[in-house]
DNA sequence: GCCGTTTTCGGCCCGACTGTTTTCAGTCG
């Protein structure tokens, strides 16, 4: 799939074009890049239906410009408008505080091309005796190359979550707050976090924000106003607050939580109706009509409430406007895990620590899946100790009330497609889980296929094998996957570690429209990895999955049928 | 360059904060 090179394209001629002054046209061009980036098509096959120009956002133009790209690997107005370019443009406008007009105005003036050229203009004190730019603009241009150089990719959801709950904590402690919420991609539950950011409500502002930028964690003021505020902290993390009055508390929370792409869609929904949206409500000649609560603000827009994490503009709108929304999974659905691992494969926690953790969740059922034999380096099982494990299961669960243990094992598909455990063993086990641990390189689409079609085996664990900003994941024809899970039955997971969620919110979507079921699994590696199973559920809702869509949502004889 | 319950031309989301300015442009989200 090249859908994310072509949208990588697609904003850097927004980029390039902004740069000459060119008007508009950066708008038109980020707009498509953000179709293509969040297609769950592969963007050739759409090409080869010809069917590019029914996608939002692209026209004749960007159409053809995608064209081109797919059938030569290049696309010449855009090779031109980088060769013109003299500077490294990228990394320039990445320093925090540069944008398309200051960037200019440096190579013009200064003939600044590239980040060390802009170190060392700074240093010389060369910047602050250009227009429009002074000593700050200068001296925060330098910490800011800093920050472009080593800047960290965004956050895990999974890193930022606990970060962002603390950080609540401590403001709802302060007596003059009242609420406070963490908007955001991380309310939409993205799978990386750029930064956070957090709505109040307070009696008092002032103090608020004043506590707020002198919390014992701050590295640096970034900016600081009445109502609004920025800081980095040590970790690097940067928290945006805004204090809102209760009556706009509503609109600032929409507004807050973006994406920005549903605010902008929402605002034009606001102008058909000759209203005003903004962070402070929704208007009609200039009178406040809502924004005290967001499902306010959607009622009088026409719309039911949406959750946030369908708030990417990726269709919701127009079904909000329908009221034909789905129902998506919620965060207490799930009744049992069927993804984890124990001391049997070298991990800290036994059966037992497992299921009572479990417990806790209010789960009916586990599955203990250890790694098989093939997986050294994780000390996995094979055919005996599969066995005997199947008569320690057997106890435990005897032994506890309100939770159902069963025995399953993560079998690993071998290079040539071949399971590393024999058949016998697996059919005597409740649930067979196959995955891919190994030889990345090969063709893991004819591995897995040949997988699925083995009777034994009920679901496909990570199915692309990506770990987030690490690791691209195989390469695999995911259309070719989707329709033989959906012939054979085989269950696709939604895998809940942080640097995996994997399938991915638009890969679960598509397969959920392809018609294949899913399952959220934690694959816990400890009790303490259990509590993972939000951030899968997080990637089901993105991906709007029904209940119905998640066989761990089911009774577990319901679940049990679901099975091959 | 795209798009249409203000349709094939004329718009394109809206506002806060900062720094460098004597009223605002640029950047950010």
């Amino acid at each position: 799939m090249r859908n994310l090179e072509v949208a990588k394209i697609l904003y850097e001629i927004a980029d390039l074009l902004e740069l000459k002054g060119v008007e508009f046209k950066p708008y038109a061009y980020r707009r498509a890049a953000q179709t293509v980036e969040s297609l769950s098509k592969d963007i050739e096959d759409v090409y080869k239906e010809g069917k590019l120009e029914d996608l939002p956002g692209i026209g004749k133009n960007i159409a053809q410009k995608i064209a081109e790209y797919i059938e030569t690997g290049k696309i010449k107005s855009y090779e031109g408008l980088k060769k013109k370019m003299p500077f490294d443009f990228e990394s320039l406008l990445s320093v925090g505080g540069l944008g398309p007009k200051k960037v200019s105005i440096l190579y013009k003036k200064l003939r600044v091309k590239n980040l060390n050229d802009l170190e060392k203009a700074a240093k010389l004190g060369k910047i602050r005796k250009l227009a429009g730019f002074g000593e700050k603009t200068e001296k925060d241009i330098l910490e800011n190359i800093g920050i472009a150089k080593m800047r960290n990719e965004r956050m895990l959801l999974g890193i930022a979550l606990p970060i962002a709950e603390e950080i609540e904590q401590r403001l709802k402690e302060l007596k003059e707050v009242r609420k406070v919420v963490t908007a955001g991609s991380l309310r939409r539950r993205k799978e990386t976090i750029g930064d956070l950011d957090i709505l109040i409500t307070s009696s008092n502002p002032t103090k608020v924000m004043e506590y707020f930028t002198t919390m014992p964690d701050v590295k640096d003021i970034i900016a600081k106003g009445p109502t609004k505020a920025s800081v980095r902290l040590k970790n690097g993390l940067q928290i945006d607050a805004r204090v809102v009055k209760d009556s706009e508390f509503g609109s600032a929370l929409l507004y807050f939580t973006g994406s920005k792409e549903h605010n902008i869609a929402l605002r034009k929904v606001a102008i058909s109706k000759k209203l005003k949206l903004s962070e402070y409500g929704l208007f009609k000649n200039n009178k406040q009509i809502a924004g005290k609560t967001e499902e306010d603000v959607y009622k009088k827009l026409g719309m039911p409430y949406i959750e946030p994490e369908m708030r990417e503009n990726l269709g919701e709108m127009e079904l909000a406007l329908k009221h034909a929304l789905p129902k998506i999974i919620g965060y207490n659905d799930i009744l049992g895990d069927l993804h984890m691992h124990t001391n049997w494969s070298g991990n800290p926690n036994n059966i037992e620590d497992m299921a009572l953790h479990a417990k806790h969740f209010g789960y009916k059922y586990i599955c203990i899946t250890d790694h098989t034999k093939s997986l050294a380096i994780e000390h996995g099982l094979n055919e005996k100790q599969i066995e005997k494990q199947a008569k320690e299961i057997k106890k435990v669960d005897k032994k506890l009330d309100g939770i159902k243990i069963l025995h399953g094992a993560e079998v690993n598909i071998n290079a040539d497609g071949i399971l590393d455990i024999r058949n016998e063993t697996l059919k005597n086990l409740d649930i067979v889980i196959a995955g891919i641990h190994s030889g990345f390189k090969g063709n893991a689409t004819e591995r897995i296929v040949k997988a699925m079609e083995n009777r034994n085996v009920d679901i496909i664990s990570h199915p692309t094998g990506r770990l987030i900003q690490y690791r691209k994941g195989y390469d695999i024809d995911l259309q070719k996957l989707f329709d033989k899970a959906k012939e054979t039955g085989t269950i696709l997971e939604i895998n809940s570690q942080p640097k995996r969620l994997d399938l991915n919110d638009i890969n679960a979507r598509a397969a959920i429209e392809h018609g294949c079921r899913l399952v959220i699994n934690t694959d816990a590696h400890s009790t303490e990895q259990l509590n993972n199973m939000r951030l899968g559920i997080a990637v089901a809702r993105r991906a709007w999955a029904k209940k119905k869509d998640v066989i761990n949502t089911n009774s577990l004889d319901k679940m049990l049928k679901r099975l091959k």
